[in-house]
DNA sequence: GCCACCGTTACGGAAAACCGTAATCATATT
DNA sequence: AATATGATTACGGTTTTCCGTAACGGTGGC
């Protein structure tokens, strides 16, 4: 099991919350920073004292105030922290719930967990302790899907051609009607709408607003 | 009438058309440039030379390529020309019709007309510039209510969390519920449309989509 | 040829959004 | 107290979206 670990969470309770989990899993060495920047400062300190982390529990969003950060995100961090530090064993701990997201820590940044905050994440959170501490991966089953071979990762032009023209305030009937007249295929009615569903899925989104909120978030349109 | 104008727009054929037009209207020294950057130097310069331009008509959006600018759209050009130079005359000539982008433009940085790109975009250009010749604003017939007494222009907080609701996914439905759980008024279902109608007609929207894509691009949420 | 597979299209029903109208309620004015 | 005004809510009808099912059509394997 792993004996020195740190939390990154500006959240204080659920800092708090956190740290007593891992109380509760019989870790000792516990330290808690609440800004992204102190905890690259403290990782880099250990290490060079020799008495690395083994484990990185880290959120994702952090609210920003006066004090200005390298850091800004737990993305950043996260992505610095793997580079650095490749044997630093990391879990992002957040209420984030895209799959693309998800998808890019995993690939991008070789995390060794995902664990999504909500009714039951501490479970999830103990979970996926005991699975990387045998050297497993972790995810959530929230964004469980999000390496499901089902789905294709793959956005070609026509998807976001699609997102675009519902962004630009077009119906799905009015794209069929554009597609047909420039000779676009699929054009159907139908197509597009299978194609929408098949975005909204892969992006998590409840309907056609959320995806296209979504999308515009990632800077896919 | 003017007689020292500058052109600012990417788009070549574009360029090359309101030339034309200002040469028909007897304008003899005509300034073209590609990027905004050039623009302000060149008004810049003239200024300095005492040979200053009295008027500019620039696009909004300039595609983006290998240069880097400093002032990336028209619209960062036109604050800052305004606010260095408040005697010269603006004409921003755009396809853009959101009404909100219309108002900002008069509001906070006072330009003097603001013509929408069309089938008769040029014909609204000479009369743009004839009625700021008078000293007169000037205002494209398609975003002629940005200013209509009728829509108060102003987007409260409930506005807001309204758009951002839609933007998580929430149906129409479910903001209802939310807002009656939590005690937030007006809640009913006919209430919250009503006021997404009124923000629809606001933004220039077609449907929710287009509306949440438009407040996104604006930054409101 | 026959068949399985996959992308496209068609269709129908349920849910949600859209839109106009009208009733209800609270508040301010006289 | 009576009335006017505006905000909130209710309701009904149309359109659009959402979702499952199934038919159609081309491609490749056997």
């Amino acid at each position: 099991m792993f004996k020195k670990v740190l939390i990154a969470e500006d959240m204080e309770d659920i800092n708090k919350g956190v740290f007593s989990l891992l109380t509760e899993l019989g870790v000792t060495q516990i330290d808690q920073v609440q800004y992204c920047d102190d905890a690259y400062l403290k990782i880099k300190r250990a290490d060079l004292d020799n008495v690395p982390f083994d484990l990185v529990i880290s959120d994702l969003s952090f609210k920003v105030d006066h004090r200005s950060q390298t850091y800004p995100s737990g993305h950043s961090l996260v992505e610095k922290l793997k580079s650095e530090f490749p044997n630093l064993k990391v879990i992002v701990y957040s209420v984030e719930d895209r799959l693309q997201a998800v998808r890019t820590l995993f690939n991008q940044h070789d995390i060794d967990a995902y664990v999504c905050k909500s009714r039951n994440g501490l479970k999830n959170l103990t979970q996926a302790i005991s699975e990387i501490a045998k050297d497993e991966k972790f995810l959530s089953p929230e964004v469980s899907n999000a390496f499901s071979s089902e789905n294709e990762l793959e956005i070609d032009d026509y998807d976001i051609s699609l997102l675009d023209n519902l962004s630009k305030g077009l119906s799905q009937d009015e794209i069929s009607a554009l597609y047909r007249k420039e000779n676009i295929s699929p054009a159907s009615l139908s197509s597009i709408e299978k194609r929408l569903n098949k975005l909204r899925v892969q992006f998590n989104a409840n309907n056609a607003i959320h995806l296209v909120a979504i999308v515009k978030d990632l800077g896919l349109i």
